[in-house]
DNA sequence: TGACATACTGTGCGAAATACAGTATAACGT
DNA sequence: ACGTTATACTGTATTTCGCACAGTATGTCA
């Protein structure tokens, strides 16, 4: 494995894990637990990556939050907004043109 | 159409047009008729962005290039390396585990 | 008590998408 | 003959992202 395909396959995360956290956010859950999740579904997401996404997502308004200080240590709470749910809706709308592109085109070479 | 909708839009082009590239690029083709192709595909992208993308497609050795003199305007033809094909076939693959994450996720919602 | 898991914040770097500007030729309508 | 549009590419500056790295703090378990 090269630095180059490292370096190619980092773009890959950029459209899709944006959108898959609008999607994972229909139910409220906090970063931490995200990232469990993810690794539980085979796709590992750094730290760094995932909490300045929610807060970019926050500050645009696409997800909310709140803190929860009830359970042993503090948990940011995030949930999606419903501007979110606007522009998860056009995201997806996308995702799948681009499928649908990729495997019209692609399905000789596979 | 909000702009905080196209800054979040913009960021679904970087893994998709990669892979996009080095797909049509099995076929050897210049940049202003990829750039043409894709928009009969119903997916418009600026020069922009498609010209530094195959230049640095190129830097890595994903592509190779010559230019076509003997036409009207000298054209530089872009085609797909080995070490171009190798990475292609990893960041389709990384394509269809998101799609099929993505999937699973949000059927309910779509 | 010392390592590991949990849960988050903040800073800095390299690189990508795009805007914008520029170069140059060909095809066309008037 | 002349201006506009299409063709075909290069180069620079700006913004923002992914991630490395560092740091803070509490809980669990050997």
């Amino acid at each position: 494995m090269s630095d180059t395909d490292t370096k190619f396959e980092t773009e890959m995360n950029r459209g899709f894990l944006q959108v898959l956290v609008l999607v994972v956010l229909e139910e409220a859950m906090y970063g931490y637990m995200m990232l469990r999740k993810f690794e539980q579904l085979g796709y590992k997401v750094e730290e760094s990556t995932l909490y300045p996404l929610l807060r970019r997502l926050e500050k645009y308004e696409l997800v909310e939050s709140k803190w929860d200080v009830s359970a042993d240590r503090p948990k940011k709470f995030y949930e999606i907004s419903e501007k979110g749910r606007r522009i998860r809706q056009k995201l997806l709308k996308i995702w799948q043109q681009q499928d649908f592109i990729l495997k019209n085109l692609s399905q000789e070479d596979i």
